[in-house]
DNA sequence: CAGACGTGGGT
DNA sequence: TACCCAAGTCT
């Protein structure tokens, strides 16, 4: 139980709408100073912030900053704008290499509209990035908050975002105590951020409404004390909100996978078929229980994909008498480097060679 | 509208 | 450990 800062209210609570300046005014000066400095902000380049918007999407900062190995090498972002500079560079790629450049980001179906994108973009724009919000929201994977953001941060449209931060913020902000996650929720958090966005700075305005909601106004204990817009807010609770229908628990399933070397040291992997869960990637090829039960468990690891705690258990078995199926593949130790796959493949993977060569 | 879709960090 | 959840979108 998170004991909120927000208690002492030095003034009277001056409503938002009502004081639509003075708000925006105490948002954007606090983002001035004390605003982070991330690489997406650091440039214009509608291209750029949409790579970053998409990456970011259900997805934290520290992630896609990478860790310190990465971070020192730019992170994902960097890595990845380096790669395919524009529209066109992406285009032009494969998928595998694509896929390839979003391991470890996960919800690779984004890698894949990114692509779609950056086609459309190429072909039906000539390479010239679109320059109005109902374009860039008709582009695949592009929704409401994408388009928003990307309207704002690259061409400071006043356009209006609602993301996860936004969402709790207002609901704070106006006491709002009904359900967000719920079509009557959503559209009266829109129809907030539209009444609210900055006409002189939605740049700086939007960048600020997010970023309160990661520092002062987070999900777990916000700290309303020092605040920027605490004289604004509504709420004498805010860390009993957002109002959201609660997750549904993980369910614990077991999977059986071969590690099967063959006598050039190749190793048997298997490509996720179109339609699937991460189609595209390639993993350790995967068996029924029962096609496994005599073959010796060389690893068992866990992992959460979606709503699914997985004990994956990896099962030693030779080459000749292993039956491969219609998506099975001998790869060497050094292709199977640039191949996409999923981090726990990955893991389990680079553990099993290293343990092979020991 | 509910559920699917990955992963790593925080508590 | 176990669970929550994060710069959403699509079906």
């Amino acid at each position: 139980m998170p004991t909120p800062k927000h208690g002492t209210k030095p003034e009277p609570s001056k409503h938002p709408l009502r004081n639509k300046r003075a708000f925006q005014n105490a948002l954007i000066r606090w983002f001035e100073t004390h605003g982070k400095d991330y690489p997406w902000r650091q440039t214009t380049d509608p291209w750029a912030i949409l790579v970053s918007e998409i990456m970011l999407q259900q997805t934290q900062v520290s992630t896609v900053l990478g860790n310190q190995e990465n971070h020192a090498r730019g992170g994902h972002f960097a890595r990845f704008i380096a790669l395919y500079p524009c529209p066109r560079a992406m285009a032009e790629a494969s998928e595998q290499e694509i896929l390839k450049a979003w391991e470890g980001l996960g919800y690779y179906r984004r890698a894949r509209n990114l692509h779609a994108a950056a086609r459309a973009i190429t072909h039906e724009y000539n390479g010239v990035f679109p320059l109005s919000h109902d374009l860039i929201l008709a582009l695949p994977g592009i929704g409401p908050y994408t388009a928003g953001a990307v309207s704002s941060f690259a061409y400071n449209d006043a356009q209006a975002i609602v993301d996860a931060n936004v969402a709790r913020v207002f609901s704070r902000l106006f006491d709002f105590q009904e359900r967000i996650d719920t079509g009557r929720g959503q559209k009266q958090l829109w129809q907030w951020a539209r009444e609210l966005v900055s006409n002189s700075n939605p740049r700086a305005y939007n960048s600020a409404l997010m970023e309160l909601g990661q520092t002062h106004c987070s999900n777990r204990s916000p700290d309303c004390m020092l605040c920027p817009v605490r004289h604004f807010c509504q709420s004498s609770k805010p860390e009993s909100l957002p109002v959201k229908k609660a997750a549904t628990k993980a369910t614990r399933t077991t999977e059986h996978a071969l590690f099967c070397q063959d006598a050039h040291s190749r190793i048997l992997l298997s490509k996720e078929p179109e339609g699937k869960r991460r189609e595209g990637m390639w993993h350790l090829p995967r068996r029924q229980q029962s096609d496994t039960q005599d073959l010796p468990v060389t690893l068992s690891t866990k992992y959460t994909i979606t709503r699914y705690q997985v004990t994956l258990h990896i099962h030693r078995c030779h080459p000749d008498a292993v039956t491969l199926e219609s998506h099975d593949q001998w790869h060497t130790i050094e292709t199977l480097e640039n191949l996409p796959m999923p981090s726990p493949d990955r893991r389990a993977l680079e553990h099993l060679i290293q343990e092979a060569q020991a």
